[in-house]
DNA sequence: TTTAAAACGGACAGGATAATCCGAATAAGA
DNA sequence: TCTTATTCGGATTATCCTGTCCGTTTTAAA
């Protein structure tokens, strides 16, 4: 079991958070990031191209191709990446899994469990990847 | 995808809820149970089972038989039956999937992710299946 | 113009979880 | 004692998600 997001989610999120950190060297390829972050190619290129799909960054084929940020990285929130991937579920379904559980007839555990909800949503719409981006007076090496 | 615990857990903690729910009433069969919660007998009866292995609820064969719980309501937390389900995973695992990730050598998106974690082990720790039985004053009408 | 490096796309394989099936053991009540 | 209702246990099947494979397309550089 994933913790709340299902993996290829949370490979979209360290992959996007991947080409925020290396912003300023341009194209990433999915074998770097791969090799990187010790997950599969052919997965996270996969991701990434759904997102690149949806026009949250962008790729390039070819020699030297790879992959970026197609936004203003202040503009792309965590919550985002993860909407496009999973979807609302994480967000809207009951905890227990009751399926007749909503706010207007909510299960026994509904009101405990909202706040965590609205709590998670918060954190994850109010971080973007621009947080991420190393800092302008940081020295940055080449690899 | 469920919420955040495995469907096995889901109904784990649906059943002995309903246990906790329908308590006065003594054995309640798995058929019961699937029937009201509309979900898979043969699937509810063995995760139930696991928790009569641990002595948290109990079973009786037989004619009349079925499952009750085996210990004081006021000592059965949500946590408790989680955890015997999914394990720890889900309050130790990174949010991301990044399995290098700790307190000691946290990721980039630990520290906002650790309130919500605590904050979600402090209700689901908080809330024993007591909080579920029907008040004593209230009318209890037979099936 | 050739070569190499990259994304892209579709199909397929694997694994974990979820769900089903069925017979055996058990116990209550007629 | 017989019948019926129940848990128990093992085996099997189904489904979804994850991961792999491989050929195609595209592009930069030699």
């Amino acid at each position: 079991m994933t913790v709340l997001f299902s993996r290829k989610c949370e490979y979209a999120l360290q992959g996007v958070l991947y080409l925020a950190q290396n912003r300023q060297r341009g194209n990433i390829s999915a074998e770097e990031i791969a090799t990187d972050l010790g997950i599969s190619q052919d997965f996270i290129s996969k991701t990434l191209q759904g997102l690149v799909k949806v026009g949250m960054i962008q790729s390039n084929r070819g020699k030297m191709g790879g992959f970026s940020l197609a936004r203003d990285p202040e503009s792309i929130t965590l919550l985002e990446i993860v909407k496009i991937i999973d979807g609302n579920e994480a967000f809207e379904n009951c905890v227990m899994g009751l399926p007749q559980c909503h706010s207007d007839s909510p299960c026994a555990l509904h009101s405990k469990w909202q706040p965590l909800r609205e709590a998670a949503q918060a954190m994850l719409s109010s971080t973007t990847v621009a947080q991420f981006e190393p800092s302008k007076t940081e020295v940055i090496f080449d690899r």
